[in-house]
DNA sequence: TAAAGCATGTAATCCGTTACATGATTTA
DNA sequence: TAAATCATGTAACGGATTACATGCTTTA
């Protein structure tokens, strides 16, 4: 339910079309929670149905552009108010982690040092997001609120991963083993 | 897949039955990932009929421990090295942070100090696992490195949220806005 | 005029949750 | 002996991704 909420939240703030809605959950908010135009369109449909969003504008090729009524926004702050967020997390990267010492430290590390990368590359999009944000409105101010969550996660998981990475290389330098394995492939033996 | 992986990554530590697999999920690595007993048990039995896994042990009330083959664990090093990690993230109270300006901010304030305390119980937990950790074992040093993350990551986010509540507390005191706003319900300009 | 981008939709499939269903063993 | 816990499974449903399908408009 919450992709409802996410819609029903940003067409508050400005309308827009479904195609704006996907190229949203697909850059900037993807940080944050995605979705697919093949997800948005019929959800669109169901709230237009139900009278929480209207079309306010139309355009050239069919575009349709939805704004989030009246009810629409109570129906958001009912959400946010009388729900308790789910805070299930399902974190791949974390989960590899946990299966690294499948592989030898070499490995370990080379996948530690992408997640590393990945990280810093994160950072700094969200760095630079930052020195031109203009805090003008309280969406706007909404919406620096979030991404200083981005700065100061990416800044403790780029240090994590910089951290965890030394870890297997410590252990690279112990034992002198090589990136590519004999054909036994390295440790973990059989119980 | 990664729930495929993940019962293969889980079960080459040592064998374990889908109920206990369901605790774990439900309880130690419900940080980086979770699945209930439902998805479990039909995915052990594709998994052994592959020959990924296989019953090493059977115990009361029909139990069955599985223990990952060698070709299982072939098949978990394969998925670490040779496939890119599913980075999408979809974080609900960071999407519900995201439309606080749509309520009063001591109602922001409020949901925030909530997300304040989400943070500090899982901080608390990590602490006292990591006080009790011993770093004895491969997997245990992976699983130690795991906890890092959940550690540094939920400082860091306990910190925002914080900082966070203050922003809309400083506005609760400049605007002199109550809990329970006027019908029309506080700010949020219609266009 | 061709390619890129804008724009909307549906269908098939997969993953995950909730609910249904059952029964054995241990403990109070 | 009743309740709690261990233990396994299936079915229905909903949410999300991938693939299928179409067509207009702008720009190079």
């Amino acid at each position: 339910m919450s992709l409802r909420h996410a819609l029903l939240g940003l067409l508050a703030e400005r309308p827009m079309s479904g195609y704006d809605l996907a190229e949203l959950f697909s850059t900037s908010i993807a940080n944050v929670w995605s979705a697919k135009h093949s997800q948005i369109y019929p959800e669109l449909g169901r709230l237009e149905s139900s009278g929480l969003i209207e079309v306010v504008e139309e355009g050239p090729r069919g575009r349709k552009a939805y704004a989030t009524t009246a009810a629409g926004r109570d129906e958001v702050r009912a959400w946010l108010l009388g729900t308790e967020p789910d805070r299930t997390v399902r974190n791949e990267p974390l989960l590899r982690a946990f299966l690294l010492w499948l592989l030898d430290p070499a490995d370990a590390a080379a996948l530690l040092r992408a997640e590393e990368e990945a990280h810093a590359a994160r950072l700094t999009g969200f760095e630079q997001r930052a020195e031109h944000w203009s805090p003008a409105s309280p969406p706007q101010r909404a919406g620096r609120i979030v991404l200083e969550a981005g700065l100061r996660s990416q800044r403790a998981l780029l240090g994590w991963a910089r951290w965890a990475r030394e870890q297997y290389e410590a252990q690279t330098d112990r034992t002198g083993a090589q990136s590519v394995p004999s054909p036994t492939q390295g440790q973990s033996p059989r119980r």
